[in-house]
DNA sequence: CACCATGTTCCTTG
DNA sequence: CCAAGGAACATGGT
């Protein structure tokens, strides 16, 4: 699900579900995901404590918490196929609930069927992000800065979180197409002009993805339908959202703008879709 | 069985 | 120290 759009959906949602609430107990049914954080010390640090806020940065969910008196830190991840949520006690829980938050009223549950996510105590990985893109201080001046200092191709660099936090590989295509300009140019070869166009789309299309994202009915309890969907994908909003991806996961369906075929390559073992004769440079 | 999947980190190589 | 490439992580869908 998670790219920066997702979470930030996701985070408007538990904003308001998470208030007020706190935690009477945690259970882990997977220790991995809390790593480096242990089991024992997540359970000591967070019992009893009391939501506070909530912030996303880049694809990351920073939970603040107070306990005793103190403020600590939850840093959440959804990996690939992460889900949070809040249920009531009685639902069963998801097959690979990884971690559970008992609270006053309610689970407050970490779903990852992957197990590549984290909620962690571990801030570090938060350090080495890069601007928030839809923040002022992500420029197209600094954009332009950091992409000539690399070599490797646009699309991959655009997957570097130390770049600009939040890009992931759908909207990286999306972003691409839209500026059109080609998944397999080197990073210090674009133009200027093509550095502010793409700076341009990539908040564009991350700001409408959430646009969209924010407008679906939400529904994060456990069962198939969260809610959270890539644009046009959610079943049964079909007929509320025309299809918003150009070109991921299009691979031999026709360009939007030329009716050219769109193509599927790979670059750093990732999917890329474009279309060769609209992003040729 | 084969291949694919929205992400990050670790290890190696240059 | 840095940039870049590739494997690893784990499960499920097609």
């Amino acid at each position: 699900m998670p790219e920066l759009p997702e979470v930030e959906v996701l985070a408007r949602h538990l904003r308001p579900v998470l208030r007020g609430k706190s935690i009477r107990a945690v259970r882990v049914n997977r220790a991995k995901i809390l790593k480096p954080t242990t089991e024992r010390e997540l359970k000591r640090v967070l019992t009893g404590a009391k939501f506070k806020s909530l912030v996303r940065r880049g694809k990351y969910l920073l939970f603040d918490f107070t306990a005793s008196g103190k403020t600590v830190t939850l840093l959440g991840h959804l990996g690939m196929t992460g889900r949070m949520f809040v249920a009531d006690k009685a639902e069963p829980l998801p097959k690979h609930s990884a971690v559970v938050f008992e609270l006053n009223r309610g689970v407050f549950v970490f779903e990852d069927t992957r197990y590549f996510g984290r909620m962690t105590l571990d801030l570090s990985s938060v350090e080495k992000l890069g601007p928030e893109p839809l923040d002022q201080d992500f420029s197209p001046e600094g954009f332009a800065r950091e992409l000539k200092r690399s070599r490797q191709p646009i699309k991959v660099k655009l997957l570097d979180q130390t770049l600009v936090a939040g890009v992931g590989n759908i909207y990286a295509s999306e972003a691409l197409f839209r500026a059109g300009i080609s998944p397999k140019l080197a990073a210090n070869r674009l133009t200027f002009a093509q550095v502010k166009k793409l700076h341009g789309t990539i908040r564009d299309v991350l700001a409408e993805a959430i646009d969209c994202g924010s407008t679906v009915p939400l529904n994060f309890s456990a069962g198939k339908s969260d809610g959270l969907f890539y644009f046009g994908r959610a079943p049964g909003v079909e007929d509320y959202y025309e299809e918003r991806l150009l070109v991921y996961d299009r691979a031999g369906k026709p360009c939007v703008r030329c009716k050219s075929s769109i193509k599927r390559i790979v670059q750093a073992a990732r999917s890329t879709f474009y279309c060769s004769s609209c992003q040729k440079s």
